[in-house]
DNA sequence: TGTACATCAGTGAACGCGCGTTCACTGATGTAC
DNA sequence: TGTACATCAGTGAACGCGCGTTCACTGATGTAC
């Protein structure tokens, strides 16, 4: 990478700036967090001067959000790696719940960033809404499997999706704030993040099985508007 | 407050300066959030000079632990005035977490300052670590009462308090997040909370009821140093 | 195959900003006698 | 009750920092003819 760098740095035109920028971005987050993340930092790393950037991004924010975006794509990756492995439905969705926390634990500051309140105006990044749709749609797509098993027919999904989705971001938040202790090492992780899914799926099966029972929850989903369709 | 703020403007001495920097700068906090919230700001909007508050504060940091302190003690409270209120185990476990989730609403960024990774060491500020214990002994003990019930005899607490605690969390991120659609209004967050709240402790009877089963997870609480008992 | 020219992707200087913190200082307060 | 004096709680100037962004610019690239 460093021969890569230093060869570029010859040349005038660099090559790929643009993904130079979100590879050096990328590694100041992991380093301080978004905070510590500035355009003439990842400008100088990429051996480039403050203003180069600016060909590739209108502002600060439209590179957090490319950021943001690629973390998304990273998650359904390593979710739709899990699905080709195989295993059951109830295995697929624990593996989900685990891969979502163990992202989260590798990388803090990109999760953070995908989830926190960084980037204001997110309706003008549809790359990031795209991959952030999506995440959500694996997410979905295999708690929808887990309870289309027989012991758990007819349960209602959209809950089921709400509750695991809080429950493994719940876990995922506290660990990398370091809020739970006795959990340092990986695999008490996941033996939690396994018995909290088992918890709460039996818990759900128990009180809304085969009558799809919302417990008075409105019907609700992510906050992720549907770039496809849109008129604008 | 603004013609006490001129009355003390006129005294070379403040008063209670002191006070008057954590409330500005609780204002701050809920109109920025934790970045936009400056050691300078804070003594503007006080009416003293730049360099006064290091009169009470070594540093911004000391501030910002004040801040996350009166934050877990505001949580506290609110706790106890249920408790106070009476009902049952279950209705008291409820209102526990619905008011978890309705502080993290009504005070997001204190929320995120309580929770997040803005004050680097903890151990340097016993009064914050205190006030957090306090917290989670009183989520714990709301807990053990709810599980102390015939119906769920002899499940186990630990895992009983880490998982609310876990499902708790994960709601009002997301929510102060704005990333769950549908549940704008209180009423629908309400449902949502009580429903999940109730999943999870049908799931964890089902599941640990009569043998304290702990499903494999070690051990584990909040990662809290017990500053009473400090040897330094 | 050579060349004029438009476009693209960089540069470097500069603007204007707010921040945390240190330092030597001084005005106000309260206490011992 | 009066006063000397230590201590406390402010002040104001200054240091040094890094940031996002704009602007007029120029070197490199590639394409139409």
């Amino acid at each position: 990478m460093s021969s890569t760098t230093a060869a570029n740095r010859e040349r005038y035109h660099h090559g790929d700036l643009r993904r130079a920028l979100l590879s050096a971005a990328g590694a100041l987050l992991e380093e301080g967090g978004a905070a510590a993340l500035s355009l003439r930092e990842a400008a100088r790393r990429s051996g480039v001067s403050r203003t180069a950037p600016y060909r590739h991004f209108p502002d600060k924010e439209a590179l957090l959000a490319a950021l943001a975006a690629e973390g998304f794509r990273q998650l359904s990756a390593s979710w739709r790696r899990a699905e080709a492995d195989g295993g059951d439905a109830d295995a697929r969705l624990q593996a989900v719940a685990a891969d979502y926390v163990a992202f989260a634990r590798e990388h803090p500051a990109r999760f953070r960033l995908m989830f926190g309140d960084f980037i204001q105006d997110k309706d003008a990044y549809p790359e990031l809404q795209q991959a952030a749709r999506e995440s959500y749609r694996l997410l979905q797509s295999a708690v929808a499997e887990r309870l289309s098993q027989p012991d758990s027919e007819g349960c209602n999904v959209n809950l089921g999706a709400i509750g695991s989705w809080v429950m493994v971001h719940g876990m995922a938040n506290l660990l990398i704030d370091n809020k739970l202790q006795g959990l340092e090492d990986e695999s008490a992780q996941r033996r939690l993040v396994t018995a909290l899914s088992r918890i709460f799926i039996t818990g759900l099966t128990e009180l809304t099985r085969e009558n799809s029972d919302c417990l008075g929850v409105p019907e609700c989903g992510p906050n992720i508007r549907d770039g496809a369709g849109d008129p604008t």
